[in-house]
DNA sequence: ATGATTTACTTAACGGTGTTAAGTTACTAT
DNA sequence: ATAGTAACTTAACACCGTTAAGTAAATCAT
């Protein structure tokens, strides 16, 4: 018995290996410099080897994908000691872009690759109760949970929490997606992260306007 | 001289139809799956022919970028002739999203894919006033202008017309791209489509109640 | 203990990609 | 007529993701 677990351990250390590398060129050098030949040389195994351990490529990336979450609610963990559930939506998007702009190519990997939606296409169609997207959920969960809070407190008079929540990620993943694909330097003089900055705190403040709003 | 004339002539026709097929392709399949090698077979040259009319890849989808935003203003043209410039700026956010939902693909290309900011990067240093990029001021200078207009008004005390045009392209584009590449389906069991709508009817009531604000 | 089977991995190959160096043909100018 | 140029092609390079077939070692069954 003993002898087979370690085989077992061994199996799962490749694969973390395999991860782990995957990760590291991928942060390096993003996802289309990222080859499996460029992985296998890395962790010296031949190209075929991954494919003993993931599907394809896209399922080596739809799992760093996951990783992206647990990160992501790393971020958000400590705002969820902010009492006053409007200050917590501001800190949400504030800690959303920092996530964004920390760890760009992840945040990429997540929000706008197409490779890891493909994966999750090919073999899960139950999509939002799989396991591997419990952390997504939760990070979801958590802004929408926010925004209840908000709405019973007299904000946002007559909106729906979770079409807002989607429309308040909207707002924010629009500065990060355009940030990180490079289409601020394009429109504005100005330093491209304090563009986006700006945006977010502009954000906010129209947040802020409409959540005071009273129809007059 | 005029054969010389015809022979430049021809030389524009068959660029101009390079640039029509892989349009035609790119349509069809998107940015991944059209090759030099695709574009080539359609048109009855050999690949390397392609290289005498276009600098690379990238160069291609730059040229096709410039389309697009022409199209983009045909979609904000009549939109000129709404005179209250609030209405105008919701007309714009809907003409946007509208855009991007019936050329998804020339969508991503414009404001999604990297591969046309890698075509600027290369050989244009000035990137604002190239003459190509000539459409997509026009665009962004419509909204800036509609906003200032705004402004001018009244609407939207204390903010910046220039970073409020960029948060509001923003906020549609963080729609549009989020539905593009297929983040919609995963956090709700809506249409993707009416989630993209309704988020976008809810960012022109954010905008309402922003721009009716006064401090109290 | 020995033969059969399974496990873990590799070699070699397929069909594709963007791109370039070198070669070919046909037209043009002297 | 000949040298030169313009327009295009052939062949190749160095990659890519992926798969079929093969190998060597460990395990299992008799």
């Amino acid at each position: 018995m003993t002898i087979s677990t370690r085989k077992e351990r061994q199996k799962e250390e490749l694969k973390a290996k395999i991860l782990q590398t995957a990760k590291e060129l991928f942060m390096e050098h993003g996802y289309e410099a990222t080859s499996i030949r460029n992985i296998a040389e890395r962790i010296e195994y031949s190209p075929t080897t991954i494919y003993l351990y993931f599907k394809d490529k896209d399922d080596i990336f739809y799992a760093l994908h996951r990783e992206g979450f647990v990160l992501l609610n790393q971020y958000f963990r400590p705002l969820s000691h902010v009492a006053n559930p409007f200050e917590r939506l501001k800190a949400i998007s504030k800690a959303y872009i920092t996530f964004a702009i920390e760890n760009g190519e992840l945040y990429d990997l997540m929000f706008i690759l197409q490779s890891p939606m493909d994966a999750l296409k090919k073999d899960k169609s139950d999509k939002k109760d799989d396991p591997d997207w419990e952390e997504g959920n939760r990070a979801f969960a958590f802004l929408v949970n926010t925004i209840e809070e908000c709405i019973a407190m007299g904000s946002f008079k007559g909106m729906n929490a979770e079409i807002l929540a989607f429309t308040t990620w909207s707002m924010v993943h629009g500065v990060c997606s355009l940030e990180i694909r490079n289409r601020c330097s394009v429109i504005s003089e100005l330093n491209q992260k304090d563009l986006a900055q700006r945006a977010c705190e502009m954000i906010n403040e129209i947040l802020d306007r409409s959540h005071n709003y009273t129809p007059s």
